[in-house]
RNA sequence: GGGCCCUUAGAUCAGUGGAAGAUCGCUUCCUUCGCAAGGAAGAGGCCGUGGGUUCAAAUCCCACAGGGUCCA
């Protein structure tokens, strides 16, 4: 960061002048004359109460004139990018503007959409969350304008002075900001691996944007210049409209109808100057932990001269609806986008804000349902959005079915908190703060939750989030993926299989072996990727087990004495049956991904996909179970497809191009690289970029059986399934099971299931019968034994040794020990030596002790109760031994009494 | 991707190594003109799967599966 980066010609003719902020210490440029830089803390919001836009504008004509400027300005204006980052696998969501940009955009593989251009990007950031709804500024959800340049080297289009003088001029000319009250101050940028200066616009205590010129890649920490140098702007919508307005906070400017419902709703009012007032005391400090949050109240409480508690009456109901709106908001673009909630990754997000928007809406005691207001925001967000508006059935039944999960973790919650209180004693217990923690961590019960269902007074730990964040820090281990070292300087295999698929032999120059790896000038093996397994072959005698792409560069990896030598052509045959199999479920895969959203919903993404010879699997996401009807409908539909004898495209596409013809629901696989990407395309039926090997229509593919479904985690359903030659083997095999097992059965293949039931049935009614057999038989034996049995002090010893299991001995003994004055001692050779020995109730003998030391003969040990003893050993030949030790040792202890 | 919790009767759950339980629901009977309630009796369990430890496992250990939940 240096001086000299900040110095713009821009500046310099326009008069601004290089100051130091008194109260930061950073360096800013000026027209005005003053020493703050101009963002709180350093000051206070100035425009609260006094707009200092010449007009009042609602975030849709803020944007419009923001898009329209640039436009007027020679930009072209670009559609958002989804909020999902499904192009990315680094990041969940788009958290910037820059994001639809990166990394290929920026690292010059692909062309930019235009140059410059103009979007205003939604986005989605999580790290704030806490703050929203708190300190009058902070979204979940926000979208970002920005005018975005790549400049190529010798094709720049502009950089840092023009850059900054749209800013200026867009405030200045188009909204009438007097050009004193912005100020640019100096920063540095760092972010995804590259950096470079940037100035924050300063106005009015806010920064309302940022301008980044993004000129270094970092790697390890060494910067090196970028090939493209990008300029990065973001100017936030919601601030920008905010401060036109000059309303309390920025949720009062930003959410305009389905905030006035949620006060007409809830019924509360509060004065304009007490939200005013928290909204500037939120503004002037930093806000990181719930006791700032505090601090923050009492300071606003204190200025107003009010008490706190009643300023934090006032003010919970509005927080509340800051919150529910902002959530609602963020819920809607996710949902519309694609994400389903669920409990893992992007969709766990989902998931949390549909219950952080329940508790709020609980709290502030408005019963509508969830859907409800989103569905307000979908109407009042459509007019820009108008993909928000065909997805709003879908976005309303995705939040009612997580609204009812909700419901259900909540009902669960009260039973056992209800039953931990009542764990010990039958007292009610207090939940303590080890409970709480434990409750929200395996349960998702909040504190708050947790003090509604306990009747006891619950205490809550302050630092309670920073307890549950403890519970989960452990060290993450990384994998480490092995590379292959190739020779440097390799050229990019030429692919020859998406020119002819049906090529099957050729000749080409090996450029490179690696012990058991070969690199040829051009192939028609396809490597694999995009799930879809690589194909095997022939290459002279040696055979080609695996194929993959290192870059560019398709490395063959085969089996056998290596015959290939660089520089020499070589001959290689691709297996024509296996590459056949691997592209029948390749375009069944399509095809049933095609179905699934046609029978389940637009939610229906790709989440994930493998094509092997014999197998072939989708996951898709989905908010339930598949009933058996839905994958009937599946079934069919795929099968009517294939039926359909429909043509299946496969072309190059311009990526800008192919987006904006067939949208982002193109990017099923996930990130796929390249300026231009090949678009695979099933009639109307279905669209996809993806790389793999296709049938040329749908005839092609055969049978497609779907083999089963399973939820592999909340919100993703896999489907297995067989196309083609699997397909039929499958149904053999299936056919041969059903005629073997209903051969067995005496039955036809239909009948198996009837049968089955029958043999059931049955098999229970005979175990049943066995058992009350047995029980009959104990009360037989019981009277004989017992009048045999010798009489000690009056005590009957009762000694039996048979071949039973160890529940028939002690029903046996319960039933002799019924007696009074009586001693079982029962002995069983059945699986190892087994020994009972059991007193009834009105002796004082202790039983375990004796079994123990006769069990030692048979190699084992015993124990149980004073009255009933249990007992074996492995030595099953000792067991008459084992029993006249007892016998003797019962004999003892009753003799000595 | 990682941590934690759960899996026992149709449902909700007890059960910390020694013959599987409670409550609700279900069936039958009693009571009633009939229903609800009440009373009595009864049916209903591979204690998620597979290994291991032990004389003995629903119970302890390991793996897997399914569900829940928190975090990234």
């Amino acid at each position: 960061m240096e001086p000299k980066d900040y110095e713009l010609e821009f500046f310099r003719t326009n008069g601004f002048q290089r100051r130091q902020c008194r109260s930061c210490g950073k360096h800013f440029w000026t027209l005005a004359d003053t020493d703050v830089c101009g963002e709180a803390p350093c000051i206070e919001y100035t425009f609260i109460g006094k707009p200092v836009l010449k007009e009042k504008l609602s975030v849709h004509e803020m944007r419009e004139s923001f898009l329209s400027f640039l436009e007027r300005e020679g930009h072209t204006r670009v559609s958002r990018y989804p909020i999902t980052a499904r192009w990315r696998d680094d990041v969940f969501f788009t958290q910037a503007s820059i994001y639809g940009f990166q990394p290929w955009v920026i690292q010059g593989v692909v062309e930019p959409p235009a140059n410059p251009l103009a979007i205003s990007q939604t986005c989605v950031r999580f790290n704030d969350i806490d703050n929203v709804g708190k300190t009058g500024s902070h979204f979940t959800m926000f979208e970002m304008m920005a005018h975005h340049v790549f400049n190529k080297r010798g094709k720049e289009v502009y950089w840092k002075d023009r850059t900054t003088e749209l800013c200026h001029k867009f405030l200045t000319e188009v909204h009438g900001l007097d050009p004193k009250a912005v100020n640019y101050s100096e920063a540095w940028w760092e972010g995804g691996g590259n950096s470079g200066p940037c100035l924050e616009v300063l106005l009015g205590g806010l920064e309302v944007a940022t301008l980044v010129f993004m000129q270094y890649a970092v790697d390890n920490g060494v910067q090196k210049p970028m090939d493209i140098q990008v300029v990065d702007t973001g100017y936030g919508l919601e601030r920008i409209t905010w401060i036109s307005q000059g309303t309390p906070s920025a949720y009062e400017a930003v959410f305009g109808d389905v905030l006035e419902d949620l006060k007409r709703l809830s019924g509360t009012k509060v004065e304009d100057a007490v939200l005013a007032q928290y909204a500037r005391a939120a503004g002037a400090m930093k806000i990181e932990t719930s006791a700032d949050v505090r601090a923050l109240k009492s300071d606003a409480a204190a200025k107003l001269g009010m008490d706190v508690d009643e300023f934090i009456k006032q003010i919970r109901p509005f927080e509340s609806m800051y919150v529910i709106c902002d959530h609602t908001r963020a819920l809607m673009f996710m949902l519309s986008d694609g994400v389903v909630p669920s409990n893992v990754r992007q969709g766990y997000f989902a998931r949390l804000l549909v219950r952080r928007s329940l508790r709020e809406m609980a709290q502030l005691g408005v019963e509508t349902k969830l859907s409800e207001i989103v569905a307000k925001q979908v109407d009042y967000f459509s007019k820009d959005f108008p993909d928000l508006k065909e997805n709003r059935d879908e976005i309303i039944k995705l939040v009612d079915v997580e609204q009812e999960k909700y419901n259900d973790t909540l009902t669960k919650g009260k039973g056992i908190v209800q039953r931990l209180e009542l764990s010990e004693k039958k007292e009610h217990r207090k939940i303590t703060e080890e409970d709480l923690i434990e409750l929200y961590d395996s349960h998702g019960l909040n504190p708050d939750v947790v003090a509604e269902f306990a009747s006891n007074p619950v205490e809550v730990p302050d630092d309670f989030y920073k307890k549950v964040a403890a519970r989960h820090s452990k060290v993450e281990k990384e994998e480490i993926v092995p590379q292959i070292e190739l020779p440097p300087d390799l050229p990019a295999t030429k692919l020859l299989f998406y020119k002819d698929s049906r090529k099957y032999k050729f000749r080409a120059k090996v450029l490179a072996v690696v012990g058991d790896l070969v690199v040829l000038d051009k192939t028609y093996f396809y490597a694999e990727s995009g799930g879809q397994e690589s194909d095997h072959g022939t290459m002279k005698e040696m055979k080609v087990v695996h194929v993959d792409k290192v870059g560019n560069v398709v490395v063959h990896k085969v089996e056998g004495e290596m015959q290939a030598v660089p520089g020499k052509l070589i001959t290689s045959v691709v297996e024509e049956a296996r590459r056949k199999r691997l592209q029948r479920h390749h375009t069944a895969t399509h095809i049933i991904n095609g179905a699934a959203r046609n029978v389940l919903g637009n939610h229906v993404w790709q989440t994930g996909a493998h094509k092997s010879a014999d197998l072939a699997r989708l996951d898709i996401t989905h908010y339930a179970d598949l009933t058996p009807e839905e994958l009937e409908r599946i079934e069919l539909l795929a099968n009517e497809t294939v039926l359909s004898a429909t043509k299946v495209f496969s072309s190059f596409m311009e990526r800008t191009a192919a987006e904006k013809r067939y949208g982002f629901r193109l990017y099923q696989g996930g990130a796929v690289p390249g300026k231009e990407i090949r678009v695979v395309r099933a009639g109307d039926f279905d669209v996809e970029a993806c790389g793999g090997i296709h049938c040329k229509n749908t005839l092609e593919v055969g049978a497609i059986k779907i083999l089963r479904t399973k939820r592999i985690q909340d919100g993703v359903v896999r489907l297995e399934f067989v196309a083609g030659m699997p397909a039929v083997e499958q149904m053999m095999a299936f056919w041969n099971a059903a005629t073997d097992a209903s051969e067995k059965l005496n039955t036809t293949p239909e009948r198996i299931s009837e049968a089955v039931d029958k043999l059931l049935a049955d098999r229970k009614e005979l175990a049943k019968e066995l058992e009350a057999m047995k029980k009959g038989r104990v009360g037989d034996t019981v009277e004989g034994l017992i009048e045999k049995a010798p009489v000690v002090k009056g005590v009957r010893i009762v000694r039996h040794v048979e071949s039973e299991d160890m529940k028939h001995l002690v029903s046996l003994a319960k039933e002799i020990i019924g007696n009074p004055k009586t001693v079982a001692v029962l002995g069983s050779d059945d699986g190892g030596a087994k020994l009972v020995v059991a007193r009834s109730g009105d002796l004082k003998l202790d039983c375990r002790p004796l079994i123990k030391e006769a069990m030692a003969v048979a190699g084992g040990s015993g124990g149980g109760k004073p009255d009933f003893a249990q007992g074996g050993g492995p030595d099953a030949k000792r067991l008459e031994e084992a029993v006249d030790r007892v016998e003797g040792l019962v004999k003892e202890a009753l003799e000595k009494e």
